[in-house]
DNA sequence: ATATTAATTGTACGTATGTATAAAAAATGT
DNA sequence: ACATTTTTTATACATACGTACAATTAATAT
């Protein structure tokens, strides 16, 4: 129940999260305009919950005690639950589509006439999710955890469609100009299959480890390039006249 | 809350199950051994449940609900939540199991001293699965939910690991035989995009009919030989050189 | 100084949950 | 015919849930 929290008191002093060495908090305007680190702060915690335990399985009161508030502070930054998961979701969606758009918008201006290479295409939409799940940040890595728990329910795929769907249209309108010969919904195949290896992935189940019988798992990015090489191919298998 | 039982009331005759036209049953002893068929009722509106809800979003008294019976039943037939949903994944599995190792053994035996086709074990596979989930049945089409669901969550991959990692390693076996010149490792990562993509298309979300536009969803049937096609040159690409 | 606002604690409420116990009734065995 | 077993209904319990309300304290504004 009662994680670490150490990021937190890194952070913040003694008045507004309660820290190791301090006694328990007390009520109260803390100083400064901390509403946005303590908003933070919950959102890390509901974060790693809602990965390690999915949304039904995440209290509320999970995640007060999971970063040392009390129950109605999360409602009173946040409301009801599920805009505290929508919060979760839609932080780092904004950061990853910002990332996306940049990659692609590049690639669009370096390829000019030309359509861009499908190679590049995989790598400027799965690199900055699986380097971005693997460089350190825990955060990041509970967010693609709950990414891949989502990626199948309901809920998941509407709060996915949400924040993600746009930037996957474009992304497969490029990949359909890049693949004339291919069928249009095959490559809109193709880019679900690639997605959800990607979301399986970072999802670090520890599964792979576990069938090739390794003593330590890969890293995400050990896997990156291996993925890219396989999904390239299948798509320009796509192409290829049957 | 109530859905559909009508499937329920076919089968059974007034005092086994609600039906339709009976009013509510009373206790006792149903005629004949209708044990097992009860049983078969309890884990059609369990998995259809699991499949919808997932595991925490479900609740005993929901599963009871959705097949006409009284909250005790369902402790009565399986014990305790987890047991109930280890016997929905067990059920269908251990059928699944039994399908892949007979196209499996049939491919072998084919081969001879010769290595199976990489399509081929793509597909002896894969087919299977997708075949169930869009072959009418509405309990496989809500296993194959269900199962998408849990790949990348905790207790998803617990009983996955139970009742399919040992026919998961015998496929990759043969994978890495018919794929000599590919890193052993490289061939779980290209085995683990093959299920994560199954179990994407098999979950029905939706999501690339979105992604296309399209007015109706393509069957998971349709897709399956653009699964195949995708997935046997990702393979290949893994063989050759770099 | 004083009033106002922001952010928190503490408590409470109605409902839902998993599980257990008791009772009842129908089928079966002798 | 009667006792036993099986399967169900009915009820109860302790706990956990999401949300709301009231009280409290610190910072800010006037």
């Amino acid at each position: 129940m009662s994680h670490d929290i150490s990021h937190a008191s890194l952070i913040l002093d003694t008045n507004t999260k309660q820290s190791a060495d301090a006694g328990p908090r007390k009520p109260g305007r803390p100083k400064g305009g901390r509403s946005d680190q303590t908003r933070e702060i919950i959102l890390d915690a509901a974060e790693r919950l809602f990965a390690d335990r999915g949304y039904d399985g995440t209290s509320i009161r999970d995640v007060a005690s999971g970063c040392g508030l009390q129950i109605h502070s999360i409602g009173y930054h946040f409301g009801p639950k599920e805009s505290l998961f929508d919060a979760v979701v839609g932080r780092r969606a904004e950061i990853m589509t910002r990332l996306r758009r940049e990659a692609l918008d590049a690639s669009r201006k370096k390829a000019g006439a030309q359509t861009i290479p499908v190679r590049e295409l995989i790598r400027s939409y799965v690199g900055p999710f699986i380097k971005s799940a693997s460089h350190g940040d825990p955060g990041w890595r509970n967010y693609a955890a709950l990414m891949g728990r989502l990626a199948n329910s309901p809920l998941g795929t509407e709060i996915i469609a949400k924040y993600y769907d746009d930037t996957a249209r474009d992304y497969i309108t490029e990949l359909q100009r890049s693949l004339a010969g291919a069928e249009p919904e095959d490559v809109v195949e193709g880019f679900s299959a690639m997605v959800a290896a990607m979301l399986g992935i970072c999802a670090a189940t520890g599964r792979p480890q576990r069938l090739s019988g390794r003593a330590a798992p890969r890293t995400p990015e050990d896997s990156s390039e291996t993925l890219v090489r396989f999904h390239t191919a299948g798509f320009l298998a796509l192409a290829a006249l049957p």
